[in-house]
DNA sequence: CCAATTTATGACTGATTGGTTAAGAATTAA
DNA sequence: TTAATTCTTAACCAATCAGTCATAAATTGG
C-alpha cells in the first residue's frame, strides 16, 4: 500500500533537507579545510543557525566526518559509474583518471587529499575511514588492471599491486598540485602517460 | 682588518638567536599547519613571547612565510647536496628521491606540500613562492634527466620535461600519503619504481 | 652618572572561537 | 483546547584568537 512513514513525526517539523544540508557543509569543509571553516562559516553555508546544526549532527567535528564520509561515497560512485562502462578495461581505467581529475577540481582539490594533508597525522578518526576508503580503491584497480592484463592491454609482468599503487600515489600527487601548481589538463596528461607506460 | 661590525649595537642585546627561532616557528607550522598554529603555540616553540615574536618578524603570516621560504632553501640545500655525487647521473636521481623522501617524514609530511594544499588557493603569496619552487625543482630534474639520457641510462625517447612532471607529481603524492596512508619504504619504492621505468 | 636606544614582558584589547541554553513557534495526539 | 513534542532563534558563555602597548630592563655613548 502506502509508504511505511504515511505519519508525520510529532511535533515541529524540519525546515530543512538534512542531506542538502550535509551538501552544504562538505561544499565549505571541502573549499577551506576543517580549521579554517567556522560554525559562523557553515552557518552561513548550510542557512541554518547554530542550534540546528548541533541538534542534527552534533558537534564541529562530527559534522566534518559526516560531510567526509559523503564525499567519500559521492565520489566512489561518481568513480563506479564509469569504471566498468567499456569493454576494454585500459578504456576503463583512463575514463576512471578523467572522472577522478575532473572531481578534484582547481580551487577545492580532493578533499580526502586534502583532509589527509591537513588533519589525518592528528584525527585517528579521519585516518581510519581515509586508510579504509584507500583500500577499497586499490582493491579496485588491481583488478581492473588484472583484467587489462588478462585481454593483453598491459604487459603481464609488472605487478598489479604496485601499479595500483602508482596510480593512488600519481592520483594523489595531482590533487595536492591542482590547488595552483598544475592545471587539470596537464594532470590527466601525467597521469594518462603512467598508464600508458603499462602497455 | 677586524670584522665589519666591531661594535655592538646600541640598545638592549637580543636574548635569542634569530635563525634558531626561525627554525622552531617552522617546525610548528611545519608540524601543524598555518591556520592550527595558534601565536600561543609559536611563543612555546620558540620561547619568545608575543612581543618579541611581532617585533622581529611581524605578524602570524609573515612569519610563516619566512619559515616557509627557510623550509625551501633548507630542502633545495638538501638536494643538491646529493644530485650531483656520482658520475651516474641516473644514480643521482635515485640519490635525490631517497634524500626527498626521507625528508618529508611521516608526521609532518613535506611543509610545501603542506602549504600548497591549506593555502595556495587562497593566499597569492604562498602560491607565488612555491610556484617559483617548484619551477627550480624542475629545471634541475630537466638538467638531470638529459645527463642520464646522454649517459644511455634513460631512454632517448622519452621528453625530458614529460618525465620531471611525472616525478614532480609522484613526489607529491608521496608527501601527502606519507601522511597517514603510506609508510615511508613504500614511498621510496614507488618512485624508484617510477624511474626504473625510464630505463 | 645620565641620556638615548633597543629589547623583554605581560597586561590589555576587541573580535571571534566552539558550544549551550532558554524561550517561543509549529506541529501531532488526545 | 490542551498537552506533549520537536524545531528555530537569538542571546549568552567562557576560552581563545591575533595583535598592541606601556613599562621595565639592559645595553652604548657621553
Amino acid at each position: 500500500m502506502a509508504g511505511v512513514s504515511e505519519h508525520r513525526p510529532v511535533g515541529r517539523p524540519r525546515e530543512f533537507d538534512e542531506a542538502t544540508v550535509l551538501v552544504a557543509a562538505m561544499e565549505a569543509f571541502w573549499r577551506h579545510g576543517y580549521e579554517a571553516t567556522s560554525l559562523a562559516d557553515l552557518c552561513r553555508y548550510t542557512g541554518l543557525n547554530k542550534g540546528s546544526l548541533y541538534q542534527t549532527f552534533g558537534d564541529k567535528h562530527q559534522l566534518f566526518m559526516k560531510a567526509l564520509e559523503h564525499y567519500a561515497e559521492m565520489a566512489f560512485r561518481d568513480v563506479a559509474s564509469v569504471a566498468f562502462q567499456s569493454e576494454s578495461p585500459l578504456e576503463n581505467i583512463r575514463a576512471v583518471i578523467e572522472k577522478i581529475c575532473s572531481d578534484s577540481c582547481e580551487e577545492k582539490g580532493c578533499m580526502m587529499i586534502n583532509s589527509i594533508v591537513e588533519l589525518a597525522p592528528h584525527d585517528p578518526q579521519v585516518k581510519a575511514l581515509l586508510q579504509q576508503v584507500a583500500a577499497k580503491r586499490v582493491r579496485i584497480l588491481v583488478d581492473l588492471i588484472e583484467k587489462a592484463q588478462q585481454a593483453g592491454e598491459i604487459r603481464a609482468e609488472l605487478e598489479p599491486k604496485k601499479l595500483a599503487q602508482q596510480f593512488m600515489v600519481m592520483v594523489a600527487g595531482a590533487a595536492a598540485l591542482a590547488k595552483g601548481l598544475l592545471d587539470p589538463s596537464e594532470a590527466v596528461g601525467v597521469i594518462e602517460d603512467l598508464v600508458a607506460s603499462w602497455t
